[in-house]
This record gives structure tokens, sequence and C-alpha cells, in this order.
DNA sequence: CTGTCATTTCGATGATAATAAAAACATGGA
DNA sequence: TCCATGTTTTTATTATCATCGAAATGACAG
């Protein structure tokens, strides 16, 4: 992952309601749920929702798939999986955030 | 880390100049860089730098030190690793992001 | 085809964010 | 003290974001 869609995931997820979606999604697994569900648990409007749904879509982090007359939608994990590896590499020097030890691994992106 | 401080830090880190400026930090290691080295090296404006500083210091993403003249910056590894494993408990699940066993097709209807 | 339900798009509005020039605020050395 | 330098605030401008009602689109059942 570079920059760009690091920043574009990290934005997509900075955003109260949109994690909220998001967490909502991990927690029910690869299922998914259909948006007037997701609306409903979350107490969101459908056109704010759907906003939300095509910002969390345009980042990758969630999949949409049609289901008779409803769109279930469900978590990425692998644009997650994505996300926190590339925190860890580029933001904690590829360990689990060291002690404030001599730290001399480089990034590799540019 | 709960929700709230959750997004304060990925808002923090959701903009291209201050991933920069965190990665840079990162980079360097504890030591830090006082504010006109970072600009030199980002090409940031003086009361830009200090708007972006301001707001990864708010969210507690890097600490700042007086040291003469200079005001040296150094990521804060802990909030990190605070970032990192909020997403890993609340958006993997718990786990390292799981295998893509139970992954449907990505049917993307946008 | 037609009606109905689920979702998205449109249009508008208030809120927040990013940027930079200029002024103000430190801090340390002369 | 005074000056020079490093950093932050102020002020203003411009752009992007979040929200919602209403209208439009799309999909299925009959």
């Amino acid at each position: 992952m570079e920059m760009k869609s690091a920043v574009a995931a990290l934005a997509a997820l900075a955003q109260e309601t949109r994690l909220a979606i998001f967490r909502l999604l991990v927690e029910v697994g690869p299922q998914g749920l259909c948006v007037g569900d997701i609306g409903a648990r979350l107490r969101v409007a459908p056109a704010t929702l759907s906003f939300h749904l095509a910002q969390l879509a345009n980042a990758g982090l969630v999949d949409a798939r049609q289901q008779s007359r409803f769109i279930f939608y469900s978590a990425n994990f692998e644009a997650m999986n994505g996300i926190v590896g590339f925190l860890t590499e580029n933001c904690c020097g590829g360990k689990p955030c060291p002690p404030a030890k001599a730290r001399r691994r480089k990034s590799t992106i540019s």
C-alpha cells in the first residue's frame, strides 16, 4: 500500500459514523448487512448512510453485493490488513512499535 | 483506546502532509527534528507546518520538547501502538486480519 | 408493464479543514 | 537591554465534508 491509498483509507475511517459502520460490518462478518439494517442499527438517515458507504467502498474498505432487492455491504478484511500493515511498517519501523530504541529500518515507500 | 480518540488519531494521520511529517519523525527516531528542519525537508511553509504539528500533537501522535531556541518534535510510538491495537482489535476481530477463506466474490456495484 | 420497496443522487446548507501572508510571541546571544 | 532567529497566532480565503429532504434510479413480485 502506498501513501496515497493509505491516506484515503485512513480518511475513510477517520469519521465517527463511518468507523461505526465499519466496526459493525466487521462484527457481523463476511455476510454483511443491507443498507436498511445498517441505518436502523446505527440510526443514520438513508442519504447520509449512502454517502458514507460510498466513501468506504471507494476506499476499498467495504464490498457491496446485491442480493434480491437489497444491497449487502461487508467489511473487506484484506484492505484492513493492508492498513494495519502500512502503519506497522511505515510508522512503527516494522515492529509492534518498539520502546524508543535505535531504529534504522528505512521505509519502503517513496 | 476508545472510539473518539481513535477517530482523532486517524484523522490526524489522514492527511498527506501530516502523514509525511509523522513518517519522517518515525524515521529519524526519538531525537526528532526541529520545526525548521521538518519544513526544509518536506517543503512546507512555517505557518502550515505549525498548524499540522499542532494537530499531530493534539492527537497525541507527536511530542514536543524545547531545546535551546528550537522545538524538537518526535514521534510518539506508544500512541502509534495504540492506533494499531485499536484497529486490530476492533476492525479485525482481534486477529491479524483473518484469511481470505470466507471471502465471497467481490462484486462492488459502484 | 406496473407498483412498491430499497437505495442512491440531487440540491442546498452549515460546519470544518488547509493554506499562506503578516503580525505576534518566544528564546538566547550580543 | 536590544536584536536576530525560530515558532506560533491571527486573519482571511478557498476548498472540502457531513447532513438531510426530496426526487430519481434500480430491482423485484405479481
